[in-house]
DNA sequence: AAGGTGCCCAACCGCGTCCTT
DNA sequence: AAAGGACGCGGTTGGGCACCT
């Protein structure tokens, strides 16, 4: 799905797939915060290019298994990432952006949400900032899908502690990395055993090709037991490019 | 098992504000 | 002071999933 916006070529839309977070992380990472549009404006231009190693544990009701190592070519920074500066920054702010909180919202920070709206009205951002790691979109999305029924009936019932409500856990991971990894389920209750993938590590490695920075074409990682050659054909692991 | 329905939430859109030139 | 671009915010949409019949 690409459309073409912001004047300029087909951006693409929709979901984002782990390699662009991986992109767009290594992007932030590498320029910081802010001009959202040169992601997508320097496009094409490869001139270094990140590997990244992730190591994921398979967490299960019996304990904690073996690792699942992805290898990540990140071609940079300037990657082809064709997003919108707008997509890239929401993207950033409500999922890749460090110390972002993911899970059910806690009774504590459901009875805040509740106060602070009905002080502020719907200035979600303004709410937000008083919930550590938590984004205004999902304080908007959590009110609108559970909060604002809920107080809603709650005109019409008698008043009643918040902090009642039972609310079930909500997976830790992105719908699309939850199902790029094969989670089964979390309803433990119903026999379902709990099987969630869940990021240990993260190592990246930088390859300049501007410089020519003297990286060996051979890599090794902390444990010797992955080797990398930076001319691979890394278009490969890119259908985005 | 299959189809229908409703819910959830990530992402998009439009508009207002801020900043730079 | 004006214009244009970048950014931030709140409202809305729609894809995918779970549940129900």
């Amino acid at each position: 799905m690409e459309q073409k916006t912001e004047g300029k070529s087909y951006m693409k839309r929709g979901l984002w797939k782990p390699e662009e977070d991986m992109i767009l992380k290594s992007y932030v990472e590498t320029h910081g915060e802010g001009n959202w549009a040169d992601i997508s404006r320097r496009s094409g231009s490869i001139r270094n290019f990140h590997i990244v190693l992730c190591s994921f544990t398979q967490k299960t009701e019996r304990g904690t298994f073996g690792k699942l190592r992805s290898l990540c070519f990140c071609v940079d920074v300037f990657s082809g990432l064709k997003r919108g500066g707008k997509s890239c920054r929401l993207r950033w702010k409500n999922y890749l952006r460090p110390n972002i909180k993911r899970g059910s919202m806690s009774p504590q920070e459901q009875d805040l949400i509740i106060r602070m709206h009905k002080l502020l009205g719907n200035r979600w951002s303004l709410i937000a900032g008083r919930l550590p790691g938590r984004t205004d979109n999902e304080v908007k999305n959590y009110w609108n899908t559970h909060l604002n029924k809920k107080s809603s009936s709650r005109k019409q019932n008698a008043p009643e502690s918040i902090g009642a409500t039972n609310f079930t856990d909500k997976p830790l991971m992105s719908t699309e990395v939850r199902r790029s990894h094969g989670e089964e389920g979390e309803r433990e209750g119903n026999g379902i055993v709990r099987n969630t993938w869940m990021e240990e590590e993260t190592n990246s490695f930088d390859y300049d090709v501007r410089i020519g920075s003297p990286l060996p074409l051979i890599s090794h990682y902390p444990d010797n037991t992955l080797v990398f050659d930076p001319c691979f054909a890394f278009t490969d692991f890119f259908p985005l490019l």
